[in-house]
RNA sequence: GGGCCUGUAGCUCAGGUGGUUAGAGCGCACGCCUGAUAAGCGUGAGGUCAUAGGUUCAACUCCUAUCAGGCCCA
C-alpha cells in the first residue's frame, strides 16, 4: 500500500464485530462506562457551566417498570444529553415517590394473604372485610413499617433498567418523599400556605366507599363504573304559598335517581333559560303541575295532550326564588342557610328527568357547589358507614341504598310520589369491594387553589408546552375550571398533615412548619430516631395556648401529589438547607412526563409553586415551576391496543432491549411519530426502521471507512483543506453542516422526532446512498490528495453524525466516536463552531440526483444495463444550467455515458411549455383566474420564448387583452427527439441508446471485470490480494480481453492476464495446476466464458 | 354528558401563512451492482387526503355537521 504504510499500524480504526449483537455491544459499553465512571465525568466536566435544570418526576418503585417507562425516560434522557452536549450543566437527581394508596394497597393485599392463610379461608372472603379494619388490627406502626419496605420492592429493577437503557440519573443521592428532610420541607410548604390563608378546612364531596371507610381518588373511581338499574322517582312538591286566587294547588315535578338523598333536600334547581310548562288535568282543574316543556311527553306520555291542558308557561328564571315544601321533614334544618327555595343552575338540562333537579348539598358535587353559591342549608343525616343516623325515622341504621324502597313507599303514602321507573345508568362502585360509592360530604383540608386560579393561569401561559394544545387545551381548561385542592387523606402511609387542633375548641389551630417548631411546642428535643409518620406523630400533644384544652394532631395524611409537587424545594431540604442551590436550580428549564400527569404532577408543581409565591426563589408572578414541558402519550401494542395484563399484550422491556439493543428501541420510540401521539410498539417495525438504519451506519463505518483507512490513512495536515476538495466532498460537508444545525435547532425546540428523522435520513440518503456510492473508488487507495480528501471528509461526516446521534443512540454513537477519535461522544460538543455551507452546490447536486434518477429510468426503458456504456445523455434543468453542468462528470460516471450535455431553451431538442403560476395569477386576476390560466397553458412557442427571455406578453381573455409577465407562468422545458426521454417536474433527460462496436467492446470488458470480481469474492480473497487471471471465451470476448487487458488488470488487481489457451493458463491442454481457482461455466449475452484466477505470490 | 386529539398509498408516517403533478420509508413488482456482500442501489405500480355540506377564482389545508378510533374528565 504505497506511501501510506508509514502510518500503518500506528493507529488502527477498530472494525465492528459482525458477530456481536447490539445487546452485547451495549453490555460492553456499560461495563466501560462503569469503569470510567463516565456519567460522573460528564457531570464534572460541566460543573460551573450555566445550568439547564431538569426535574425528575418521581416514580413509585413498588411496581415494575414497563416499556412505556422506557419511552418517557428516553424522552427525558435525550434532551438532557443534548443540553449537556450544548455545554450546559444538567442536574439529574433521581427521586422516589414513596407514599400513598398504591403502596398501602400492596401491603393490604399482603396482609389479606397472610390472614387468609392463617385462618384457612379464601382470600376473597378476607378482601370483603374492610381494608381499614385489617390495618387497624395489624397496628398502624407495623403497617407503615411494611409500607416503608414495600416501596423498595422493585427499586433494583428500576435502577438497572435505567442503566440498561442509558437513562443517566444520579441514583446515589436520590430524593425520597418519606425521608424526614423531605417531610420537613413539605411541612414548611403547608405551614407557609396556611400563613397565606391558603390552607383551610372545609367540606368536600368525595366518592366514598362506606365499607372501606375511605374516599376514593378519581382514578380509582374511573375503574369502577358499572351499569346498574336504580329507581328513578318523580316527586310532586307543593309550591308555597298557594298563590292562585281560586285556591288551585300548584306542584312542581322533581326527578331523582337517588331517592335516599330526598331526606337531605334543601333546594330545587331549574335552568334559567329553559321554558317550563304548567299543566292541568282536563278532568281535574283544581290543581296543576310544573315541569320543563321539553320533558312533558317524556314524563306524561306521548299522548299527554289528550289528557292535559297547558295553562301557562314560565321561564326558568321566573321560578327562581319561589318556595316549596320539601318531600320529607325528618331532619330539622339548621339555623344557618336557606332552604326550600328554587335556584337557577346552568347544569340543569331538559334531556332527562323533569328539568327540575333536587339538591342535597351533602351528597353531590354540583349540589355542594350550588349550595355554596346560594348559601343553602346543609343536611348530613348519614354516618360514615353509609347508614342513616339513629335519630332519623323509619330508615335509621339502614344503608342508604337499601332505604330507597322505604322512602319511596313513604312518599307514596304522603301522596307526593308522581311515578317510579327503573333507570339504567353507569354508576361508580368501589373497585376493591364492589360497594356502590356515595358522593358524600366529608371534612377535608384544602389548598385554596381557587384563590390563586388566575395566577396559575398567568404562570401557565408562559410555559412552553409540547405539544402546545395541552397547555392551552387540556391543562388550560382544567385550570380555568379549577376547584380547591382537597389534600387530606383519611389514610395511614403518607406525609402527616402538620395541623394541630385544640380538642376543646376546633377554631384554635396551629400548623407546624418545621421539626424545630414541633420540639419547641412539646418542650423537648425530638430525638435522633424521630419519625414524623403515623402513629408516632400523633403522640405529640401540648397544652393549647388559650389554656382551654390540648393541641392534638388531626388524623389525616396528605395527598401524595403534594409530596411530588414539592420536589423542587423538598429534594434539597429547602429552606432548611441548600438555599443557594435552590436559588440556582429553580425553576426547571425542562420536565417531561406522560399525558396522565396533566392533572397529576404538572398540576401539583404549578399549584404549590403559585401558592408559595415569593417563599420560593425566582418565583415571580409570571414564572411557572417549569419553563418547558414535553408530554408523551401511551405506548400501544402492535395492533394499536392498549397494553394491559389482562390482554396479555404487555411487552417486557428487558426482552425487547436484549433483542434489539437500547439504541434501536430508543430511536424507534422517538422517531416513529411525534412523542405526544400514541405509538404502536411493533418489534418488526423496530427491525425495519431503527435497526436497518443502525446497520447502514455500521456498514459505512466498518465496510467503507475503517476497512480502507486502515491501509494507511490517518487525519493529518496532508489532508486537503475543505475548499480544495472535490465538489462531492464539499457537498456532503455542506449537507452535514445543515443537518447539524437543523438537528440542534429541533432539539432546542423540543422536537425530538424531527431531529431523529433528520439524522437518520442524512445517513441513509446523503451519506450512504449518494456520497459513499459515488466515492467508493476513492477509498481503494490512500496515497493521493483525492484519497485523503475522501477519507478526511468521511471521517468528519461520521464523527459529527455520531454526535448528533448521541442523545438518541448513546451506545453505538459512543462506540463509533471512540473508534473515530479516541474519546467518548458524551464528552463532545453537539455542534461545531464552524461549518461549511454551500447552498448552490447543494441545489446543483440535487439537480444531478434528480437527473440520475431519470437517467436510470431511461436506461430501464431502453433496456440497457448500466455496465454497457452509452454515448450521450442530454439533460434539461429548470433555470441556469451552469452549476449542474459542473457536476456532469458525476452523472456520466453514475449512468455510464460518455458525454453529458445540458441543453437550453434555444436548442432544437427542447420544447417549451407554460404552466400557470396560480399563486401569482390568483392575486392578480381573482375570479377570472381559471380563464387566464387556461390561456397561459396554451401559449405559442413565440410567446413562451418571450416569457423565457424575461419579456411581458399579452393574451386575450374574455375579449380583453391581459398582460402576462414572466412571473405569472413557469416555463417548463421538455426534452424531445428520437432518444429515450424521461422527465419530471421540469427536469428531463434524453438518452441516446446507440451502441457502437467500440462501446460494445467496452461493455464486454466490464462484463469480464464483473465476473472476475465475483470470482475473487468466491475465492475468498482479501481486497488487497493480487492475482493472475485466466479467461477463455469466444473470439469476440477474447479480443476484448486483449484490447482491455490493462484496464481489466487494474480493476481486478491482476498482475497478468492469460487469454485463451496460452501456456500457463489452467485452461491449457493438460494443465494440472491446483493453485488455480476455476469459476463455473458462465455466459455473456449467451456466449460461453470461463474464468480462473490464482493468487499472485510476488 | 363535557373537553381535547387523531383519521392522507396494503402498513408506519411527512405534508409553513389555502395555489392545481399530495410525498417518504417499509412491503410489493421489475431490475441494477458484486472491492459495504447473510450488504449496497435504481425504477415502477399503489391514494375520490374518513363522510357530507359551506367559504373561495382555488380546499388535504379554513368553517360547520356527521361517522370512526383514542385520551382525559363526569
Amino acid at each position: 500500500m504505497s506511501n501510506g504504510s508509514e502510518n500503518a499500524g500506528a493507529t488502527r480504526f477498530p472494525l465492528p464485530n459482525a458477530e456481536q449483537s447490539a445487546h452485547a455491544l451495549d453490555q460492553s459499553l456499560l461495563e466501560q462506562w462503569r469503569d470510567e465512571q463516565l456519567f460522573a465525568a460528564v457531570q464534572t466536566a460541566r460543573e460551573g457551566a450555566e445550568p439547564f435544570v431538569f426535574f425528575e418526576g418521581p416514580p413509585t418503585a413498588n411496581g415494575r417498570p414497563g416499556i412505556h417507562h422506557v419511552f418517557s425516560r428516553t424522552v427525558k434522557d435525550l434532551f438532557c444529553r443534548h443540553r449537556t452536549m450544548q455545554g450546559y450543566f444538567v442536574p439529574r437527581k433521581a427521586g422516589w415517590d414513596t407514599h400513598g394508596l398504591p403502596v398501602e394497597i400492596e401491603v393490604e393485599k399482603e396482609l389479606q394473604r397472610e390472614k387468609a392463610a392463617r385462618d384457612g379461608v379464601d382470600i376473597a372472603d378476607v378482601a370483603k372485610l374492610g381494608g381499614k379494619q385489617l390495618i387497624e388490627a395489624t397496628g398502624v406502626a407495623e403497617f407503615n413499617k411494611r409500607c416503608r419496605e414495600s416501596v423498595w420492592k422493585y427499586r433494583g429493577d428500576w435502577e438497572s433498567l435505567s442503566e440498561r437503557m442509558a437513562y443517566w440519573l444520579d441514583y446515589d443521592t436520590p430524593y425520597v418523599t418519606y425521608h424526614n428532610d423531605y417531610v420537613e420541607s413539605v411541612w414548611w410548604a403547608l405551614s407557609t400556605l396556611h400563613k397565606k390563608s391558603l390552607l383551610t378546612k372545609g367540606h368536600k364531596i368525595l366518592p366514598y366507599c362506606s365499607r372501606c371507610g375511605t374516599a376514593l381518588s378519581s382514578h380509582e373511581v374511573a375503574q369502577g363504573y358499572q351499569d346498574v338499574e336504580d329507581p328513578s322517582a318523580y316527586v310532586a312538591l307543593d309550591l308555597v304559598p298557594v298563590e292562585s286566587d281560586n285556591g288551585v294547588r300548584r306542584r312542581i315535578i322533581v326527578w331523582t335517581t337517588t331517592p335516599w338523598t330526598l331526606v337531605s333536600n334543601t333546594a330545587l334547581a331549574v335552568h334559567p333559560t329553559l321554558t317550563y310548562a304548567e299543566l292541568s288535568k282536563k278532568n281535574a282543574p283544581d290543581w296543576t303541575i310544573i315541569l320543563a316543556e321539553a320533558r312533558v311527553p317524556g314524563v306524561l306520555g306521548a299522548d299527554w295532550a289528550d289528557r292535559w291542558n297547558v295553562v301557562a308557561t314560565h321561564r326558568g328564571s321566573a321560578l327562581v326564588g319561589r318556595e316549596y315544601t320539601r318531600p320529607l321533614d325528618w331532619v330539622a334544618y339548621p339555623e344557618e342557610g336557606a332552604h326550600e327555595i328554587i335556584v337557577a343552575e346552568d347544569f340543569v338540562t331538559a334531556e332527562d328527568g323533569s328539568g327540575v333537579v333536587h339538591m342535597a348539598p351533602a351528597f353531590g358535587a354540583d349540589d355542594y357547589a350550588a349550595g355554596q353559591r346560594h348559601g343553602l342549608a346543609f343536611l348530613q343525616p348519614v354516618t360514615g358507614r353509609g347508614e342513616f343516623a339513629d335519630d332519623v325515622p323509619l330508615v335509621a341504621g339502614k344503608f342508604v341504598k337499601a332505604a330507597d324502597p322505604i322512602i319511596i313507599e313513604e312518599l307514596e303514602r304522603r301522596g307526593s310520589l308522581w311515578k317510579v321507573q327503573k333507570y339504567l345508568h353507569a354508576y361508580p362502585h368501589c373497585w376493591r369491594c364492589g360497594t356502590a360509592l356515595l358522593y358524600y360530604a366529608r371534612d377535608s383540608w384544602f389548598i385554596k387553589t381557587t384563590a390563586v386560579r388566575d395566577a396559575m393561569m398567568a404562570r401557565n401561559a408562559d410555559v412552553n408546552w409540547n405539544p402546545s394544545e395541552i397547555g392551552s387545551g387540556r391543562f388550560g381548561e382544567w385550570l380555568s375550571n379549577n376547584v380547591d385542592w382537597a389534600i387530606s387523606r383519611d389514610r395511614y402511609w403518607g406525609t402527616p398533615l402538620p395541623v394541630w387542633v385544640n380538642d376543646n375548641d376546633p377554631s384554635e389551630i396551629e400548623v407546624i412548619g418545621s421539626f424545630a417548631e414541633l420540639a419547641e411546642r412539646v418542650g423537648a428535643p425530638l430525638g435522633d430516631d424521630f419519625d414524623p409518620h403515623k402513629p408516632f406523630i400523633d403522640s405529640y400533644t401540648w397544652p393549647a395556648a388559650s389554656g382551654t384544652g390540648t393541641m392534638r394532631r388531626v388524623n389525616e395524611v396528605i395527598d401524595t401529589w403534594f409530596d411530588s409537587g414539592s420536589m423542587p424545594f423538598a429534594q434539597w431540604h429547602y429552606p432548611f438547607e441548600n438555599q443557594d442551590l435552590v436559588r440556582a436550580q429553580y425553576p426547571a428549564d425542562f420536565i417531561a412526563e406522560g399525558v396522565d400527569q396533566t392533572r397529576g404532577w404538572f398540576y401539583s408543581l404549578l399549584a404549590i409553586a403559585t401558592g408559595l409565591g415569593d417563599a420560593l426563589p425566582n418565583n415571580t408572578a409570571g414564572a411557572a415551576p417549569y419553563k418547558a414541558v414535553v408530554v408523551n402519550d401511551l405506548v400501544l401494542d402492535a395492533n394499536g391496543q392498549k397494553m394491559s395484563k389482562s390482554k396479555g399484550n404487555v411487552v417486557d422491556p428487558w426482552m425487547v432491549l436484549e433483542r434489539h439493543g437500547a439504541d434501536a428501541v430508543r430511536l424507534f420510540l422517538v422517531a416513529s411519530s411525534q412523542v405526544w401521539t400514541p405509538r404502536r410498539f411493533d418489534e418488526e417495525a423496530i427491525r425495519e426502521t431503527a435497526g436497518r438504519f443502525l446497520l447502514t451506519l455500521r456498514n459505512v463505518y466498518g465496510g467503507i471507512f475503517a476497512q480502507y483507512a486502515n491501509f494507511g490513512w490517518l487525519p493529518s495536515s496532508q489532508d486537503p483543506a475543505v475548499p480544495d476538495r472535490p465538489p462531492l466532498d464539499r457537498w456532503i460537508l455542506s449537507r452535514l453542516t445543515r443537518v447539524e444545525r437543523e438537528v440542534n435547532e429541533s432539539l432546542t425546540n423540543y422536537d425530538a422526532t424531527t431531529a431523529a428523522r433528520r439524522v437518520m435520513q442524512f445517513v441513509d440518503d446523503d451519506v450512504s446512498k449518494w456520497y459513499v456510492r459515488q466515492s467508493r473508488s476513492r477509498f481503494y487507495d490512500v496515497a493521493s490528495d483525492d484519497n485523503r480528501a475522501a477519507f478526511a471528509t468521511l471521517h468528519e461526516v461520521l464523527t459529527v453524525t455520531t454526535r448528533l446521534l448521541a442523545p438518541f443512540a448513546p451506545f453505538v454513537s459512543d462506540w463509533m466516536h471512540r473508534a473515530l477519535t479516541g474519546s467518548s461522544v458524551h464528552l463532545a460538543s453537539f455542534v461545531r463552531e464552524n461549518g461549511y455551507i454551500n447552498d448552490t452546490l447543494e441545489a446543483d447536486m440535487q439537480s444531478i440526483r434528480t437527473l440520475a434518477g431519470l437517467g436510470h429510468a431511461a436506461r430501464d426503458t431502453a433496456d440497457v444495463r448500466v455496465r454497457q456504456p452509452l454515448p450521450l445523455l442530454q439533460c434539461v434543468v429548470p433555470g441556469d444550467t451552469s452549476g449542474a453542468a459542473a457536476l456532469a462528470s458525476l452523472l456520466a460516471a453514475e449512468l455510464n455515458v460518455k458525454d453529458v450535455q445540458f441543453v437550453t431553451s434555444t436548442d432544437a431538442l427542447v420544447t417549451l411549455e407554460g404552466r400557470p403560476n396560480f399563486r401569482v395569477l390568483g392575486k392578480k386576476f381573482g375570479k377570472i383566474t381559471p380563464q387566464v390560466a387556461e390561456a397561459a397553458s396554451s401559449l405559442s412557442d413565440e410567446q413562451l420564448h418571450a416569457l423565457a427571455a424575461g419579456r411581458d406578453i399579452h393574451v386575450t381573455v374574455l375579449d380583453e387583452p391581459r398582460l402576462i409577465t414572466p412571473e405569472d407562468v413557469s416555463i417548463v422545458r421538455r426534452a424531445s427527439g428520437a432518444a429515450v426521454v424521461q422527465e419530471d417536474g421540469g427536469y428531463g433527460v434524453a438518452l441516446d441508446p446507440t451502441i457502437t462496436p467500440e462501446l460494445r467492446a467496452e461493455g464486454l470488458s466490464r462484463e469480464i471485470v464483473s465476473r472476475a470480481q465475483r470470482l475473487r469474492r468466491d475465492a475468498g480473497l482479501e481486497v488487497s490480494d493480487r492475482i493472475v487471471l485466466a479467461m477463455v471465451g469466444d473470439e469476440e470476448l477474447e479480443a476484448v480481453a486483449r484490447t482491455y487487458a490493462s484496464h481489466v488488470a487494474g480493476e481486478v488487481l491482476a498482475t497478468r492476464i492469460l487469454v485463451g489457451l496460452e501456456a500457463g493458463s489452467p485452461f491449457h491442454e493438460g494443465t494440472d495446476d491446483h493453485s488455480w481457482f476455476v469459476g463455473p461455466d458462465g455466459d455473456v449475452d449467451g456466449r460461453a466464458v470461463r474464468l480462473a484466477l490464482t493468487k499472485d505470490g510476488t
